[in-house]
DNA sequence: CAGTTGACTTGCA
DNA sequence: GTGCAAGCCAACT
């Protein structure tokens, strides 16, 4: 798979993301067929087009529930959606993780 | 062209 | 719970 193509296919898994959910960049990279990959879905975040803002990005997290470094506005537009945060700062992984990992194990 | 960076993950201390 | 190290590899300097 090519890197342009493995940046489709990230953000096409993005817009199937249902609201109120949330994934992590190492699922998206899995999903999209790169395991290894996690690095480049957070680069897919990053870079992302102006012809794809009105994809989700901001219901991706890392594996521990962390935010963005340098993003303060994705807490805040998930918890409009409905997703619960610790008192730490981290998602509730647990709760609001997009299911779709559970069928892939 | 070589070295560094990073919207990451996993594992161990 | 937190922190550091290694592995990853495209993008950036």
């Amino acid at each position: 798979m090519d890197i342009p193509d493995f940046y489709t296919t990230v953000y096409t898994i993005l817009k199937e993301v249902p609201q109120g959910r949330v994934v992590t960049y190492g699922l998206l990279a899995r999903l999209a067929g790169q395991p290894t990959q996690a690095r480049r879905a957070g680069r897919a975040m990053a870079c992302l087009p102006d012809h794809l803002k009105h994809l989700p990005a901001h219901r991706v997290v890392n594996s521990q529930g962390r935010c963005a470094p340098d993003w303060p506005e994705q807490r805040i537009l998930l918890e409009k959606e409905g997703v619960g945060f610790r008192p730490n700062g981290c998602v509730d992984l647990s709760r609001y993780l997009w299911e779709v990992i559970r069928s892939l194990s």
